[in-house]
RNA sequence: GCAGAUAACCGGUCUGUCGCCGUCGUAUUUUUACGGAGGAGGAAAGUCCGGGCAGCACAGAGCGUCCUACUUCUUAACGGGAAGCUGUCCGCAAGGAUGGAGCAGCGCAGAAGAAAAUAACCGCCAACCGUCAGGCUGGUAAGGGUGAGAAGGUGAGGUAAGAGCUCACCGGCCAUGUGGUGACAUAUCGGGCCGUGCGCCUUAGGAGCUGUAAGAUCAUGUAAACCGGCGUCAUGAGGAUGGCUCGUCCCAAUUCGUCGGAGGGUAGAUUGCUAGAGCCUUUUGGUGACAAAUGGCGUAGAUAAAUGACAGACACUUUGCAAAAAGUACAGAACCCGGCUUACAGGUUAUCUGCUUUU
RNA sequence: UGGACUAUGGUGUAAUGGUAGCACAACAGGUUUUGGUUCUGUUUGCCCAGGUUCGAAUCCUGGUAGUCCAA
């Protein structure tokens, strides 16, 4: 696995009902790129060096489409850029679980949503 | 040609790069790697009906409760569908929308109006009283205004005035005949003849409850819940049968303590999970829904939830002389089916209707 | 996913099929030197669309929005 392989498998998805609780349950750190919000926590030991989420609140859209669209942008956009979060992990030796919200009403275009991606991992990595 | 009606169908295509989820094959101790084949809908939606499947409950009868309600069919079933009957409304038409068990009995109907059902306010007529005004007694449902609804309708005869009081026609009801499986239609005859709406009610048919987050298995583990034995406490005939009654069943139940048995819940994994009242072709039966037979097909299975992202080409629609620009619907499986309802850019086919043109 | 329910002025909440009330709020006026209290008056409503009915906030059907329960 590398920066030529940019997966994203089942593994890489954080579906643990206790570490999901853990994440929101207050204390950790998050980070705004408008329209999304990433909250973002330092674990143990993990199969996998970084678990993502990405959730698109009901109201936000009601229409099941334009959910799955939104939350398609977001996952391609981290698997073309997660090498960047990856590399600064396994110099420190950590793992992370990450979580996406979407927060504004209206899709936006990939590209857009891709640059945001990027500008959090981004931000992630200098505060480690 | 234009404008419509009905029914049925489609609802983007191709190429490249990078990915996601099952499954099969090969390699591999596993991890994993490579390759093959597959991967959202007509509504997947709303969750409005009906069933399958699963768990729990369950001798039975009557009543109650709830649902359905023109007829005949269809089906696993339905409140769905088909073909018909009949009323009302819309449309020039093709057609469309919508209602329809029964009326024996009982109740209700604001305001208005004399009166909402064993009708006399005004009016009309007659007798009596009075001085002319009028009063009083009786008859009268033709006229008046109200109202959603006013005592079958129209005409003629008749009468003091009127009245199905009588007659003709129309409507309605009863009986009989004919046609139809039937709703019903139609013909004849008869007696002068039913106010409207809603509800109760009556009749016929039907309904156990919960839902795949049901349920099953595994692993961790042993509770204050369950079962049995023993002791103990107070009460003294009850408890179960999904609402009530009868009937039936239990003969002990309840409190606390103790001993033994059994294994519940939470988080997780596997399963349930996709071959099913399945889809397609042809033929036959049927007006049709549908049924039967023959041949063929293998067709998503996720679980904080995959089926995608980007780029290019084409196609279609709109604008435009052109170049070109903009747009390409509604919408995402969550156990599975049959319906219903709602949303939907655009397009195709068949039959039919109206108008117009030509032959 | 499965199930249950609600929608009435700016807010909270009533109404048996028959004129949509009440309280607070807002506004205007009176009282007061002024404000408050108080008195009088006014404004603003049945989620949307069909249907049943003589007549619908109420009954029925379909939408929309919201709430709750199971986990």
């Amino acid at each position: 696995m590398g920066a030529e392989h940019n997966t994203l498998s089942k593994s890489e998805r954080l579906n643990k009902k206790l570490l999901i609780d853990r994440l929101f349950a207050g204390g950790n750190k998050s980070l705004l790129a408008f329209p999304l919000r990433v909250v973002y926590m330092l674990v143990i030991q993990e199969r996998e060096k970084a678990s993502i989420l990405v959730s698109v609140p009901k109201k936000r859209f009601r229409r099941a489409v334009k959910r799955n669209r939104a939350k398609r942008q977001v996952r391609e956009a981290y698997r073309k850029s997660k090498s960047i979060l990856l590399r600064a992990l396994e110099e420190r030796g950590e793992c992370m679980v990450l979580a996406f919200i979407w927060l504004d009403d209206n899709l936006y275009a990939s590209d857009v949503v891709e640059e945001k991606v990027k500008n959090l991992l981004v931000r992630i990595v200098e505060k480690l």
